[in-house]
DNA sequence: AGCACGCCGACT
DNA sequence: GTCGGCGTGCTC
């Protein structure tokens, strides 16, 4: 390739960028850089392009060079968003793997990893520069835009375009900007805002112990303004210590003093105090509570982290397989302290349940600032910060949710999969549909680092890894300090109906048990996997069930909003008088949600205090905080709730568990409902009696002798293993196996059902029949007016992946472009769950 | 993914 | 006679 050096004309020395645009698009697209800034471009800055005919979009420097493009003219680049590279050659390359491992485009990976912040688009804003003062004359056009600005408050790029007739108005703002006539909100350079604090600090003069007594005395005639410098002095004792001073205090400190307002306006405009503001980091605040423990690990933990780390040796991969309560997290911390004292940065990947919970405090109390927090329930001005700071080399430790593998990690050391078993590490929705410990598993490989998977019941999949040897195995059996395993007891509840021993839902049983652990003053929790009131409502007299318009499902019952609703589409209308069919007023609730529960419960034990914890009661950050108070402080006595319980929640008091309805687990017609029911039950079980006494757990189920409670009751996760492994290889399921869904949509069943079964039919002809199973109709055939159809392709092991994926993708190409396809959408999964 | 360009039905 | 349906194909 050409080197700038050896050319001269400028046609030659033009530089040409290759761009990543955030599209489905399988390739990259070539850009004219402008003269001036041909020097500033380089790999892994963002800039600003257009794209057909009236877009603007955010893309990253892939390639720079000088190769004009032959076929077509490039457009020029509207923007630079940045002076060095804000992603990475290695994320680059980790987003083409993810895209040819999940069957997608390098775009739409590069669209997922960014947070919103750092892809500005068309939307972005101009306002007025406040310090503006005519310095700078403006020629027609821009006093135009000015004035219109001015009058408007804010303009946006298209706005503007629009106004001065411009097909690109950057220059024209550019220009504005330049004389200091407007600014760029921070959404255009990018949509980030950095999180300020204003503060107040003394007079550097009154640093000096005369001067600031002489002010003291000079203020003993003016009370409200003395109070305010008593305040400060409280907690910047500047006579002791004058650096501090320097630092100030906030400023919402004497507000929240009840100090007056105006008197401390009047220091300031006196100059006694000055104020200033400093960008804080969005989660730096707690920082001062943080702790260097040195802690202990006890026998068991210390075996397995010497055995983690002999394994380490050998292995990139290590399956810690540790039963509840048996203090993995402790062998982490140690893990990470190490590896970030080896100057190596380190990720922690948790589901996004488990994330809200203790475990972060925990970990910020002991990492302090070094700890970013990468999570949906954080504003994604949060997430640019961790971004940013990663590539400037802060926040060296990194706790985040799935999405978190995209990070620009430049220096990784080690990764940690905590709860690795969870389903919602793999994303389902849009595309890239990629599983984080996967990718956790190739990032690490790529930066050199390890990765130690941990869990209580470790999925099939990691297992059999181990159990092959791939991934080292490290099991720890016994609970931390003097914690007991639960016991667990079944509740027959066909057994209890027969004997008219069931009061609603609740066996006789189940009260007793709850009732006891109330008199106590002891904490129970109730586990029920459904929210709302009641999964349905249905006619007495014509049977006639509320269903939703856009959906084939029933409409789920709320109380607490008198209302039906759909769980997949949102649909809500109002409760029902009267049957739809008949006209009937016998319309009655059936099946348990949680909020049933809640309410059916408090009438069984008046005087047990009833939380209920499920994504209507969490859905903001404080719901979620403040309920988990109730429940560490003990205001709570029963807490009912959904699988949201069953994740990392961990307080003293509870040591009972019901599980109120295990056959649904159970009987999922999915062939991983058993290992799902296993992990589900074990997990909610793991959740009693994590102290001294001996937790005790209840199962209702219409099916006690079924062959999975054998394993669940004496925990025995192996045995469970042994038994599913069998299965898995008898049916050619994975691990023996790899699945790829594929999901035909449209909004005529007839039209999916032809495309469904034409695909079929291609690819058993192209792939073998063994290799491709359905079209078959899915648990909810219609959602939102889409029906759907199901198409499952079986790869065995040995055959060649990424060949095969090539053909596959080649074929449906043909296919789908066949009449019989037309207008229909199809979704490929890979390594779907 | 959007969005423009392009060919066939019910309307002022 | 036109407005508009959404079917294909392109976007540097």
């Amino acid at each position: 390739m050409n080197e700038s050096t050896a050319l001269s004309s400028s046609e030659e020395s033009t530089v040409f960028v290759d761009a990543l645009l955030p599209l489905p698009i399988p390739r990259y697209f070539t850009y004219r850089v402008p003269r001036a800034w041909s020097d500033v471009v380089q790999a892994g800055i963002r800039i600003v392009v257009p794209f057909g005919s009236s877009k603007v979009l955010t893309a990253v420097i892939v390639q720079v060079h000088h190769q004009p493009p032959k076929q077509y003219q490039a457009k020029y680049i509207l923007e630079i968003l940045d002076d060095s590279p804000l992603v990475t050659a290695s994320q680059i390359k980790l987003f083409h793997w993810v895209a040819a491992y999940y069957m997608c485009y390098p775009g739409e990976v590069f669209q997922i990893a960014l947070p919103a912040g750092l892809k500005i688009s068309s939307q972005s804003k101009v306002q007025i520069n406040p310090a503006y003062s005519l310095e700078m004359a403006l020629n027609e056009k821009e006093q135009l835009i000015f004035n219109s600005i001015q009058e408007k408050g804010s303009m946006s790029y298209d706005e503007i375009a629009q106004l001065a007739e411009l097909k690109s108005p950057y220059h024209l703002i550019k220009s504005l900007v330049s004389k200091q006539a407007v600014l760029i909100f921070d959404e255009l350079k990018d949509r980030y805002t950095p999180k300020v604090m204003r503060k107040i600090r003394l007079a550097a003069v009154y640093e000096e112990k005369e001067k600031l007594v002489e002010l003291i005395q000079q203020l003993e005639s003016k009370p409200k303004q003395l109070a305010i410098i008593l305040h400060y002095l409280q907690f910047i004792p500047v006579l002791r210590n004058a650096e501090i001073n320097q630092k100030g205090l906030e400023k919402s400190s004497f507000s929240q003093a009840d100090l007056s307002e105006s008197s401390l306006q009047t220091l300031i405009k006196n100059q006694v105090f000055e104020s200033f503001e400093v960008i804080v980091s969005r989660f730096g605040q707690d920082a001062e509570d943080f702790i260097p423990t040195a802690f202990e690990l006890n026998q068991a933990q210390n075996k397995a982290y010497q055995s983690i780390l002999n394994q380490f040796q050998e292995k990139d991969v290590v399956l810690l397989h540790g039963i509840t309560g048996s203090g993995k997290t402790e062998i982490y911390i140690k893990l990470i302290q190490e590896a970030l004292a080896n100057g190596s940065q380190v990720l922690y990947l948790l589901p996004e349940i488990a994330l809200t919970t203790q475990i972060v405090l925990r970990l910020k109390r002991i990492f302090g600032e070094q700890v970013g927090i990468y999570h949906s329930k954080f504003s994604d001005n949060e997430r640019v910060e961790v971004w940013k700071s990663i590539v400037e080399g802060k926040y060296p430790f990194v706790v985040g949710v799935r999405s978190s593998v995209f990070l620009p990690f430049s220096n990784l050391g080690l990764v940690i999969v905590d709860e690795e078993h969870e389903s919602s590490f793999k994303q389902v929705d849009p595309a890239p549909r990629y599983h984080a410990r996967d990718v956790a598993v190739v990032l690490a490989k790529q930066q050199g680092a390890k990765v130690l998977l941990g869990s209580a019941t470790p999925s099939i999949e990691s297992y059999y890894q181990a159990k092959e040897g791939k991934y080292g195995l490290v099991t720890i059996k016994e609970r931390f300090g003097t914690a007991q395993l639960p016991q667990i007891n079944l509740l027959d509840t066909k057994y209890a109906q027969k004997m008219k021993q069931m009061k609603g839902g609740f066996s006789v049983d189940l009260i007793t048990a709850l009732e006891e652990n109330f008199n106590r003053g002891k904490q129970s929790l109730l586990f029920q996997n459904r929210r709302g009131y009641s999964p349905y409502i249905q006619c007495q007299d014509c049977d006639w069930i509320a269903t939703c318009n856009q959906c084939d499902v029933s409409l789920t019952f709320h109380a607490r909003d008198q209302e039906l609703r759909c769980h997949y589409c949102g649909y809500r209308e109002g409760l029902l008088r009267r049957c739809a069919a008949c006209g009937s007023t016998q319309l009655k609730t059936m099946g348990y949600g949680t909020e049933k529960l809640e309410e059916e419960l408090q009438l069984h034990m008046p005087d047990a205090r009833i939380g209920r914890m499920d994504l209507d009661t969490t859905r903001s950050k404080t719901a979620f905080t403040s309920l988990l108070a109730e429940i560490t402080s003990g205001n709570i006595d029963v807490l009912v709730g959904t699988q949201m319980v069953a994740k990392g929640l961990d307080f003293e008091g509870l040591s009972m568990v019901a599980i109120f309805d295990a056959d649904k687990v159970i009987n999922f017609p999915d062939f991983r409902a058993h290992e799902r029911a296993f992990q589900l039950i074990s997990q909610v079980a793991g959740r009693a009696g994590r102290r001294e006494e001996l937790g005790q757990v209840y199962i209702q189920t219409n099916q006690p002798t079924h062959p999975i409670f054998d394993h669940i009751l004496q925990n025995n996760y192996e045995a469970m293993y042994a038994e599913e492994i069998v299965e898995r290889e008898g049916y050619h399921y994975p691990p023996f196996s790899r699945l790829i869904k594929l999901t035909l949509r449209n909004m005529e069943a007839s039209r999916v059902e032809t495309a469904a079964r034409h695909l079929g039919t291609a690819l058993k002809e192209k792939f073998g029949h063994g290799r491709v199973l359905g079209p078959e109709k899915p648990l909810i055939e219609r959602i939102r007016n889409q029906y759907a159809m199901e198409i499952l392709i079986k790869i065995e092991k040995g055959l060649a992946l990424a060949k095969f994926k090539e053909a596959l993708r080649e074929e449906i190409d043909i296919q789908s472009s066949h009449s019989a396809c037309k207008g229909v959408q199809i979704i490929m999964d890979v390594d779907c769950l």
